[in-house]
DNA sequence: AGCACGCCGACT
DNA sequence: GTCGGCGTGCTC
């Protein structure tokens, strides 16, 4: 509003002419000034979207970030083409989160707001074929082909055409040749157009006409239709529908012409109603957002438990010193409710409050349960919603319609502006850091500088905390809260650690399952109980091997082995979607003596529909979920108890309540553990309990077991006592003395290339400049990844590991100058860098 | 990121 | 002699 002030000093004639400096949804490091047309001065806002024009073909939106009088130096500014908002759709607390973003994961603030804005608020432009207004076709100098003539007429009559039109009638691949041939005939010319991507939708609707809101002129109506039953059966169904004189304000917002269904009603008597103004037609935008529960609270009491109410006041304690509490629950203690009891509150105060959940966790049922209770007011965000939804929840969230977003990672940068509370369950959760565009942001850790920006409190919420947290929260730095109790009368499942070793050797296994394993499984199938097993590789095999040479499968495209889908009989690159028919013979030794090594979901499935014929078997993993409702059918039928065992990777083991599962099998804990990187122990604890915590709810008690060939590892003896503390303690001494987190923050820098050799040499040369200045003793040397290839690109990766209170950010410059030095060299300059900050 | 400009190899 | 390869640099 600043600006409006500004004019009213100057006399119309002499308004200064005001510019913009515009944030654009590129890697581009800074913003551009553009000048504000005169008339639309009065229109523009901070926050606000424009459209403007970039570069010599291109048309972008951007989001203004700054109004000034000052006009730029150097150049001449560029007018701003349109304003697409008359609100602003990006708030001030969200360009200094952004800002922190940019900074901290060492992005572009432009990056980070084109991953924030759903697509369909960008517009791009297209650009569009139009006659040569100068063009006459008899005039011409040149000769053209007939399909220059069609595409020539069809312009002629249709004026706009697009590329995709021109390629559908041309019917060939060579319609950019046409285009091109026929600008250089000068016939027509390109003209760019921005469309909005976003459309409100709509639906038509009918009300009845004021003149027969009364009672006397509707009677009268009534008698008249009383010689044309059909026109008079489609009056009475609205008035049933809409009590026209007890509830007049229904009449007002119409009635949905759909509610006529053809079947039931002619068609042909609405349209006549329409026509004789008994109705009146109208067309309305509706939500996409309400397909569930039509926002009714339905509900409002959430029950605590004693030691839910006992632990929510110590919540409440701790807030008042740390504004980020951590709440450390058990699998099945109810931290739910607590969470929802808060936000019930922060929402009836009338401020905002954010529900962060792991992509998996956001399930029908969590959805339905916070409809109940919020009715309208809650935005639901998650990738398995359009982009129409997402834009829909944005503006509710920027306009302060919706006051509530329960949402995966990307809505910790909604346009909230009130924001008192934030919630981030499962915060141990790795999907929280997004890896591949950057920003590669952490969304709890975005959280937390979110919440001090809006003064908010946050709650981490977890059962096996992220190691980082619980030695924050140890150190003082957060609130610590522990629930120990789960909900009910449900008890910890027993933990048994199966020796596969002995097993092995006592010819007591069968495929990959122990006896004592199949014989448990049995017995609770006997007695009408589920299990749950879990695997975390789909496919079948995840390599094949030729016995006589060794030969394995590998990706042309990726170093790594191809897994083999008996579904498909293919051989699939689980990183680049490379696919091939399995191979009857080693491509090297045509020896037919292929074998399939190690075992994925897929291979378990089959093995136990041998084993248990007569059950009910279900896979769910990322192969079988593929299609939008199939996870929730899989789900379904699990719950209804169609299906008695359910396998599957990580999904089945984050926030699935099942009543009747009374066994869980972790096939092979091994491969959990044994993988390099640094939290793989951590990781294999938390997922162990995370599965675990699937039996043996709600009253029944259940066992877990475990198979492995390492029995003896420390991990197991705190795993079967629960013992989360105890081991961190462990891990926490292994941490220190290789210097990992939380004793330092790491930055990984990639590079990448699509020679190995050059690839290598610029890591080597990187890490060169950067030991003088960091120290070697914070530095790991260049090295390979582990998968060192994808797409035929190579991969190489330098460390850098700072201990707190080092300086992070003047290090950060530090690197990125010793990039653009490096890149200097022409050898290198091809070379793309990729920073990760905090990897996980 | 996209796009134009510009300088070197295989083709009508 | 041209078309087009991608290396380089710019975009308000």
């Amino acid at each position: 509003m600043s600006q409006l002030n500004l004019q009213s000093n100057f006399p119309e004639s002499k308004q200064p002419t005001l510019f913009a400096k515009i944030l654009l949804p590129l890697p581009l490091p800074k913003t551009f000034t553009y000048r504000i047309p005169k008339n639309l001065q009065d229109l523009i806002n901070v926050g606000v979207r424009v459209i403007v024009p970039f570069g010599t073909k291109k048309i972008t939106t951007g989001v203004v970030k700054e109004i000034q009088q000052t006009p730029p130096e150097g150049y001449e500014a560029k007018y701003i083409l349109e304003i697409l908002d008359e609100f602003p759709v990006l708030c001030n607390q969200q360009f200094r989160l952004f800002e922190w973003m940019a900074q901290y994961y060492m992005c572009t603030e432009g990056e980070v707001m084109n991953i924030a804005l759903p697509s369909g608020m960008k517009l791009s432009s297209e650009s569009k074929i139009q006659l040569n207004p100068a063009f006459k076709l008899e005039q011409a100098n040149f000769i053209f082909s007939e399909l220059e003539l069609v595409v020539l007429n069809l312009l002629k009559k249709e004026n706009l055409l697009s590329y995709q039109q021109i390629a559908e009638i041309s019917n060939t691949k060579q319609s950019s040749l046409i285009i091109k041939d026929l600008l250089k005939k000068e016939a027509i010319i390109l003209i760019e157009q921005v469309q909005e991507k976003y459309k409100p939708k709509t639906e038509k609707v009918v009300r009845l006409h004021q003149q027969y809101l009364d009672k006397q002129s509707l009677a009268a109506l009534m008698d008249e239709l009383e010689k044309k039953p059909k026109q008079l059966d489609v009056l009475l169904k609205y008035l049933q529908e809409v009590p026209v004189f007890s509830e007049p304000e229904k009449n007002e917002s119409g009635l949905e012409k759909k509610v006529f269904k053809p079947e039931e009603f002619s068609a042909s008597s609405l349209s006549t109603l329409i026509k004789n103004e008994v109705f009146e037609e109208m067309e309305v935008i509706v939500s996409r957002l309400d397909y569930l529960s039509r926002g009714k609270i339905v509900d409002t009491e959430i029950q605590l438990s004693d030691a839910q109410n006992t632990c929510k006041e110590q919540i409440i304690q701790s807030f008042q010193e740390f504004p980020v509490t951590l709440l450390h629950g058990v699998t099945g203690s109810g931290k739910t409710e607590i969470y929802l009891s808060f936000i019930k509150e922060v929402i009836e105060s009338g401020s905002q409050a954010l529900f962060l959940l792991p992509e998996i966790a956001i399930t029908t049922q969590m959805i339905q349960r916070v409809r109940k209770l919020f009715g309208d007011q809650v935005g639901v965000y998650h990738s398995k919603f359009s982009d129409a939804e997402r834009v829909e929840v944005w503006q509710g969230v920027a306009e302060g319609r919706i006051n509530f977003v329960i949402g995966v990672r990307s809505s910790v940068m909604l346009p909230f502006n009130n924001l008192s509370l934030i919630v981030v369950d499962e915060e141990h959760e790795s999907s929280y850091k997004q890896y591949d565009p950057a920003p590669r942001y952490h969304a709890r850790d975005t959280a937390i500088v979110l919440s001090q920006i809006h003064q908010a409190q946050i709650l981490l919420g977890s059962a096996t905390p992220a190691y980082e947290t619980f030695h924050n929260a140890h150190k003082g730095k957060y609130g610590y809260v522990k629930l120990a109790e789960r909900y009910g009368e449900g008890k910890l499942p027993d933990i048994e650690i199966v020796d596969m070793r002995k097993a092995v050797a006592k010819k007591q296994v069968t495929d990959d399952f122990s006896h004592v394993f199949l014989t448990a499984m049995q017995e609770e199938l006997e007695k009408g109980n589920q299990a749950i097993i879990f695997q975390n590789r789909r496919g079948y095999a995840p390599y094949l091997q030729c016995e006589t040479c060794g030969w394995i499968a590998e990706c042309e495209n990726c170093s790594v082995s191809l897994t083999y889908h008996m579904h498909q009989h293919e051989l699939k690159c689980h990183y680049c979607g490379f696919r091939q028919k399995s191979p009857a013979a080693c491509l090297k030794c045509e020896s037919t003596a292929l074998k399939m090594k190690g075992f994925g979901t897929e291979k378990i499935e089959d093995d136990l529909k041998l084993h248990f014929p007569d059950t009910r078997i279900q896979r769910m993993d990322r192969d079988t979920t593929r299609k939008k409702y199939s996870y929730q059918q899989i789900i379904e039928a699990f719950e209804s108890g169609e299906t008695q065992v359910l396998i599957g990777t990580q999904m089945v083991s984050k926030g699935l309540d099942f009543e009747n599962v009374s066994l869980v099998g972790i096939v092979d804990a091994d491969r959990i553990m044994y993988y390099p990187d640094f939290r793989a122990e951590e990781r294999a604890f938390q997922l162990m309990l995370q599965v675990s915590g699937r039996a043996g709810r709600n009253n029944k008690s259940g066992k877990v077991m475990v198979q492995t060939f390492q029995k003896d590892h420390p991990l197991f003896h705190y795993l079967i006592n629960y013992n989360f503390e105890g081991f961190y303690q462990l891990q926490l001494k292994e941490r220190h003395s290789f210097f990992y987190p939380p004793f330092c923050r790491i930055i990984r820098i990639i590079l990448k290339g699509n020679q190995a050799n050059i690839t290598r040499s610029g890591a080597q040369n990187l890490y060169n400049a950067l030991s003088p200045i960091i120290g070697q003793k914070r530095l790991l040397a260049p090295h390979e990844p582990m998968i060192a290839k994808i797409r035929n690109i190579y991969h190489m990766e330098i460390w850098v590991k700072l201990e707190k209170g080092y300086p992070l950010e003047n290090t950060k410059k530090q690197i990125i100058e010793s990039v653009e030095k490096m890149k200097e060299n022409s050898h290198f300059r091809k070379l793309r860098v990729v920073y990760d900050v905090d990897p996980q």
